[in-house]
DNA sequence: CAGGTATATTCCGCAAGCAGAATTTAGGGC
DNA sequence: GCCCTAAATTCTGCTTGCGGAATATACCTG
């Protein structure tokens, strides 16, 4: 993966805040939304962005799609990713994103798919293949 | 300094190579130019670039240009400095580049300024401002 | 299969970034 | 003052990215 392409992922608000969201987890693209509270399109295209270019991937479950962090990203990824966490630590909004999923993750499970629920409910991964 | 902006002058592989030359120290124009081996408008445009943004700063020796990494980066860009510098590591190029000034800065200085040159002929700090 | 929800795609207009060619600015040496 | 070098700026054309509106696709439910 090329550091630049990376770099490219990494320059927009929205998907930093996408980003920060899927490292708690995978996710389905109706919780983004709403934890962004960002129009449809909007997520939708940066996920398609992300996922374009190698970031994260996704799974259909029902007729949700489960986007998370590719399995084993690249040393450059990684890195990068993990520095993105603690400069996100810092930032308002990223933290209060962070907060809005606990909660959402908290109360009891609506409409969701299992996984996007909270980690004692979610997909065994020998079932996510 | 918004992380955001960061990432946008991170996201080109000219500026990449710049900025990773000027972790080792202050280098003028003519020697980034002559390192990366790009046309001298490309050269002075990024550089433009990152000193709009916050991440150098250029001072005056004779009718050279100096550039350096600001002296007190913001947390957010020290630490994805610190995390270019590891992914540079792995690549070529910014190996490259670095073997590059190190032979620049053991060769007798012909033309260039003195910070340009080896650490212990460049500029006292006391000098400097 | 009709209708509903979740998500993606297409189309459009706009703004920004990049590269190169040519030109300009600024300082130094004679 | 003239010429040289170092560096920045301007202009142009091209490409990419972003956002929103509208539309399409896919899956589920009854």
């Amino acid at each position: 993966m090329d550091l630049v392409t990376i770099y490219e992922c990494l320059c927009d608000r929205t998907r930093l805040r996408i980003l920060n969201l899927l490292r708690q987890g995978p996710l389905c693209v109706c919780h983004i939304q709403e934890i962004l509270d960002e129009p449809q399109v909007k997520i939708s295209k940066h996920l398609g962005y992300l996922k374009t270019h190698g970031l994260v991937t996704v799974r259909k479950e029902a007729n949700w799609r489960i986007y998370a962090l590719v399995a084993k990203p690249a040393k450059a990824l990684a890195a990068n990713l993990a520095c993105l966490q603690d400069c996100a630590a810092e930032d308002k909004t990223f933290r209060r994103d962070l907060e809005k999923l606990a909660r959402l993750r908290a109360r009891p499970d609506d409409r969701a798919p299992a996984c996007c629920a909270s980690p004692r409910t979610r997909l065994s991964p020998t079932r996510s293949a």
